[in-house]
DNA sequence: CGCACACTGGACCAATCGGTCTAATCCTGT
DNA sequence: ACAGGATTAGACCGATTGGTCCAGTGTGCG
C-alpha cells in the first residue's frame, strides 16, 4: 500500500521472489531480475555476497513471511478452522489472479528447482514446515487436539498446494475457491 | 523390465524425462542429457527438430502415458475408488523411493517452468486433466454419479499433487502413504 | 552390388550465463 | 567541511547455454 520508495536491496528481493514465482529458479537470470529491479550488478553482489543463491533464499524468506501474515490474518478472525481456510484460499485467489494467473508458490519457484544443494533442500522443507505448523497453531486453538490439530494442517496445506498447482495449469483461480476442504 | 537395447531416441526421452524431474526444464542442459543417454548432438536434433523443447514435451508425453498405466494397473482391480486411490499412491510412493527421494511430477518437471510459451501451457493443461479424466473414469465405472465422479478424481488429483510437493521437501515417500484420501 | 536415406559424431557458433573487480559516487557521523 | 564506509555503475571474464551444420557411417532394399 505504501509507495515509500524501497530499497535497492527490497526491490532484489521483491522483483526477484515475483519472477521465481513464474519461471523458477533457473528460469530466470540475473541480468532480468537487474533489469526488472532496475539495480546495477554490483548492488546485487554487496548485498547477496553469494549471488543468485543468497537471494533466492532471501526471497524465499521474504514470501515465506508474508503467507504466514496472510495466514494469520485469515485464522485469527475465524471462528473455525474451516471458515479460517476458506478464508485464506480466497485471498490467496485474489492474489492469483491479480498476477495474471501464473503464480505459483513462492517457495517452490526460489528453491525447487535450484541447485540441488543440501541447503536449498532443507530451506525448502523448513518453510513449508514453517505454514504447517502456523495452521496447526490456529487448528489448536480453534479446538483440536494437538494430534489432531497437526493432521488438519498438513491436510490443508497438501490440499492447497495441490490446489496452487491446478489452478495454474488451468490458469483459474476458481479451483482455489472450490478447494474441498473438510469440515 | 526388459533389457532390450533402446533406440537412441527412447533413451533421449527416458533420460530427458528423469531429468527434467529432478531439476525442471531449465535446471537441465542439453549437454547433461546427452550425456546421460549416450548420445551425440546431431541425434537429437535428428529426433527432435526443435531441440530441447520437442524433448520436453517428448518427455512428458510419455511419461503421462506412464502415469496412466499406474492408474488403470491401480484402480482396474479396485472395488472403490479410494482402494484404487490407494494402490495408487503406494505404487508411486515405492517409485519414489528408488529414485533417491527427489523426483517429481514428471509434467510438472518438463513443462511447468519452460518458456512461457503457450503450447507448453497447453500441454501441461492436457496431461492434467487427462489423468484427472481416466481417475474420473475409473470413479464412475466404481459406482459415482458423473458429476460427483469428475469431483472426486480432481479432488484426488490435487490431493496428490500436493502430497508429492510435500513427499519432496520432506524426502519421506509416507507423505504419499498416508494421503487423507476420503472414502 | 550399389543406391538412398536415416542416423551419428562432433566441430563450431553467437548469445547468455553467473560472477569478479575497480573506480566513482553517495551518505552519514563528527 | 571532511573522512570513510556503504553503495553503485558497468566493463570485463571464462564457462556454458541451446542450436547449426555437414561429413561420415550404418543399414535396408532394389
Amino acid at each position: 500500500m505504501t509507495d515509500r520508495p524501497l530499497s535497492t536491496k527490497e526491490r532484489l528481493v521483491r522483483t526477484a521472489c515475483a519472477l521465481f514465482r513464474q519461471r523458477g529458479y533457473s528460469g530466470v537470470g540475473v541480468a532480468e531480475i537487474l533489469t526488472a529491479a532496475q539495480a546495477p550488478k554490483g548492488s546485487l553482489y554487496h548485498h547477496f555476497p553469494n549471488g543468485k543463491s543468497d537471494l533466492a533464499i532471501a526471497a524465499a524468506n521474504w514470501a515465506s513471511d508474508g503467507i504466514l501474515q496472510i495466514i494469520a490474518a485469515s485464522f485469527e478472525p475465524a471462528e473455525t478452522f474451516h471458515d479460517g481456510a476458506m478464508t485464506f484460499c480466497h485471498k490467496i485467489a485474489k492474489l492469483f489472479d491479480r498476477s495474471g494467473n501464473w503464480d505459483g508458490c513462492p517457495i517452490a519457484g526460489a528453491l525447487h528447482d535450484g541447485p540441488d544443494n543440501l541447503e536449498f533442500r532443507e530451506k525448502l522443507k523448513y518453510f513449508y514446515d514453517g505454514w504447517i505448523a502456523e495452521l496447526a497453531h490456529h487448528a489448536e486453538r480453534l479446538g483440536a487436539d494437538p494430534d489432531s490439530a497437526q493432521a488438519q494442517a498438513e491436510h490443508f496445506f497438501i490440499l492447497f498446494q495441490g490446489g496452487w498447482d491446478l489452478a495454474r495449469a488451468r490458469q483459474d483461480s476458481n479451483v482455489l475457491r472450490k478447494l474441498p476442504i473438510p469440515r
